[in-house]
DNA sequence: TATGAATGAGCTTTCATTCAT
DNA sequence: GATGAATGAAAGCTCATTCAT
């Protein structure tokens, strides 16, 4: 086996994950019904027969990308926070923080959520499964934080618990703001986080004296 | 003149709109690309023929319908509540209050949104437009309000004033929440607001005795 | 009756003449299927039902416009030239300068014969007509020169007799060559004619010493 | 290889020139506006979608056509008549003959100058193309036999040099008759010929005793 | 496996024609 | 007579899908 015949195998393997990848790119630039399988076979740099070796129609190529793409949000967070080593309050701003970061560097998770936004009527399982895989765990990783905070005293008991999706929900605005608004009306990231977490503390109201 | 005139004359008068409610309707189910004129003009009860008559491109058509229903969101909030009689927090709970039944009730405005975070790539001018006409108000009375809640000390300086979307995003989420998956994974929206309000106050943290 | 109703009154009497005149200008611009009846009608300054008011549909109407604008190319030719009085070598060259200057002059006569050329294949009764109405009336005259001219031994007998075209083919030619042409490949018209006309009577050959 | 395979692969390779002849066939009959892309495709035998393989609009398909059939006239002039070893005379002679027998079988040619006379206001490039290639060549060889005629003295110095198209316009003339009455108003072609020579050499004046 | 020519259903758009006013 | 809203048949063009190679 040649050099050359090696890197042509390797790139044939990859090739419905180079696929995938400009499938991505196209869907979330034009919507599903917007993109051309031409386009997509052009940016994957195969020809749109090719596609219908792997894929068997557009639509599940559609799946196939959601499915590939839709990462869960937290798989690695608690390697890089312990909780038993910190203060639930000091998790917390490591938790959102770490949601932060990634939402303003993964385009990926970004436009996945643009897709579903956009696509949820028509592909409702995808829904589903979005829910499922990206968005229940991540509330049940801040519910379990908020439960333990709670327990040992530092964070007041309320529907906290009940809701966690208000604790993030500014975070999802940020999200939101840049898939409609992306570079033109510009906001400072590290300020809206702080704010975000002051208030989130400490509440709006004026403390009784 | 007739009865049947009158009839007509009518019909005709609406013509445009029933269009652009027809078109607001197909273009929310199936995105721009997905929505075929005949689809549209089956649904307003003329023939496709008549859709060129009133809009002269599907372009068109699509500026249009943002531009019908893409309703100012707070027009009328000042005739419900009178911040100079109220303090600023029962103002702040009525302004919650009036955002949250609003965005229950008023389907269109849920669909405008769709429409603006799955086309936003491909039509830009539209998302500023939707920016200077509906979030931008909406910010500014919301600012204003803190303000005054600073003012008189019943709100706590914070930077609530520089981020007022901070205040109102769990609102936004929960409207995010029901476009993907409108009833699918039901959430009792009033103990939602309830939370909302109660942490937006209060904040997590337990008060240092 | 007032000025204005007066205006209005001959307005109307020749409204279907403006649309005439529109609908050359029209046709000879966009050919017969190239040509919508919405320019014809604007182009007139009325709308389009008032076109199909005086004629029932845009086949009539191109009738009537080549019917119009066919003029017979020498009706008045005789009151500009009496033969009896000249030579027919004079008479000849009169004729010939009459026809050059109207083909410059007569954008109407060029553009119907654009028309028949272009869209004789479609309706044959046109170039029929035309034949008869234009064409055949002007051979007939030339033919009656040339004869006139044998009788007094100023033109030898040969076949132009049977084939007049032949004598005016280079006029012709130069009517195409505006048609196809126009301002692009300039010729001078009047050196043009005097080369027609010298190699028309003396012919290419040296003559015999 | 089967020999169905080699039907095909033939059938594939002259594709684009089976929908080329269609498609010259029927903008003759209706015209650029007035022609139909399903009519070209059936008449070429495959589907309207196939034309769009090859060409990416009617228009360029229109300029395909154009440019495929406009052959210079005079390609092989040289290999049948040989100018030094005849006199220009006979030369002549050869030429318009070789002129008049191309125009009456090549019904292609004389399409092309329909298209080019009925379209040329609204393709005013092709009109220049069709001067430089088939115009412009025919002429220059046409001067040239003058020039040495006239050299020769067989010719006598006139200003056919500067106008060698006055001494074709009778043919261009036939050919136009040809275009617009086709075979409904019959005229003898070899009579017209002889009496074109006649007149070409000799001119129509009486020759001065 | 990969190609790309070919398909044909379906799209947006146009426009001659109609008809109530 | 004049209008212009409405029609609907058909046009040019697109593109997901197929299939012989």
């Amino acid at each position: 086996m040649t050099a050359e015949t090696k890197v042509r195998a390797r790139r044939k393997a990859f090739r419905p994950d180079e696929i995938l990848d400009a499938a991505l790119e196209e869907f979330t630039r034009h919507g599903y019904a917007g993109t051309r399988l031409d386009d997509v076979a052009a940016r994957a740099g195969v020809t749109k027969g090719t596609i219908y070796v792997y894929f068997p129609s557009k639509e599940l190529l559609f799946h196939a990308v959601i499915r590939k793409f839709q990462h869960p949000l937290l798989n690695d967070v608690h390697q890089f926070i312990d909780i038993s080593k910190s203060s639930a309050i000091e998790f917390l701003r490591a938790f959102l923080r770490f949601i932060y970061e990634d939402m303003q560097t993964s385009r990926e998770r970004r436009e996945v959520l643009r897709l579903m936004i956009a696509e949820a009527e028509r592909f409702p399982g995808l829904a589903e499964d979005y829910h499922r895989e990206v968005i229940a765990p991540a509330l049940e990783t801040l519910r379990e934080v908020i439960r333990q905070g709670i327990e040992r005293g530092e964070i007041r008991r309320s529907a906290a618990l009940e809701f966690p999706e208000i604790v993030i929900a500014p975070a999802a605005l940020m999200h939101l703001w840049l898939l409609v608004f992306s570079n033109r009306l510009p906001m400072d990231a590290d300020r809206y986080m702080e704010a975000h977490l002051d208030l989130l503390l400490h509440g709006l109201a004026q403390p009784e004296a």
